[in-house]
DNA sequence: TCCATACCTGCAAATATATGCAGATGTTAC
DNA sequence: GTAACATCTGCATATATTTGCAGGTATGGA
């Protein structure tokens, strides 16, 4: 039993540093491939420092991982298959609210994979 | 693209809910059916008003399902395949900490399937 | 060397979450 | 009705997370 409250403290980390709003977005786009923090910052519309502040959790959290290329800094996913099981989520994002998103969650489903 | 940020919101919301050491134990402990509140709360060793805090929210979030029996609460899981998808991502835990928990990590694999 | 570019870090304020406790509600048994 | 039980709710405090901003580091080019 002390080994379940253990392991439940480490997937509860898991799950906090995915969730966030910004981050879910972050990692669907590395799903493709690793980009640079601007590029990223770009693409989902933040501004460059908060998305560098995320990257940084999850850098220390060894969910993502650096290469630097001149005096960009590409990142990667540390495990792809995140983006997936991610997205396996919205099953249950379909249970909270049903009808309005219908549309909206077949528009992501298919971005996202 | 403002799709994404609406589910991906929503995706937020959902891994919030779950990112509590608690709340994964108490939802693994439902995946074998439906429970009362001072049973799980003697399962989890957690004082029974927290654990009717964390059933709440749960509850709330319609994640999981309340039937009357007498004076005692019946919770289930709404989605009984939640429980599954949460430990898909031990294999996320492995990464971030991986030879000390292994062994661990076995034994909660074996408990929570 | 000096400047611009691309990111990072630290800190403080705003916001959200978690927890414990006191008291309320609904149910059953006497 | 009264008492005990099972659980819930509200509120105050403690703790954690998010965000913006100001300033710092490293790289490449003139």
């Amino acid at each position: 039993m002390p080994q379940r409250v253990h392991i439940a403290r480490e997937l509860a980390e898991v799950f906090k540093l995915i969730a966030h709003p910004d981050r879910i977005r972050l990692i669907e786009e590395l799903r493709t491939g690793e980009c640079d923090v601007n590029t990223l910052a770009e693409k989902l519309n933040l501004p460059p420092t908060r998305l560098s502040q995320h990257l940084s959790l999850l850098r220390t959290a060894r969910m993502v991982e650096e290469r630097r290329l001149g005096r960009q800094h590409l990142y990667r996913l540390a495990q792809p298959q995140i983006a997936g099981w991610i997205t396996d989520g919205l099953a249950f994002v379909e249970a909270r609210a049903p009808a309005a998103l219908a549309g909206e969650l077949r528009e992501v489903r298919e971005l996202w994979s």
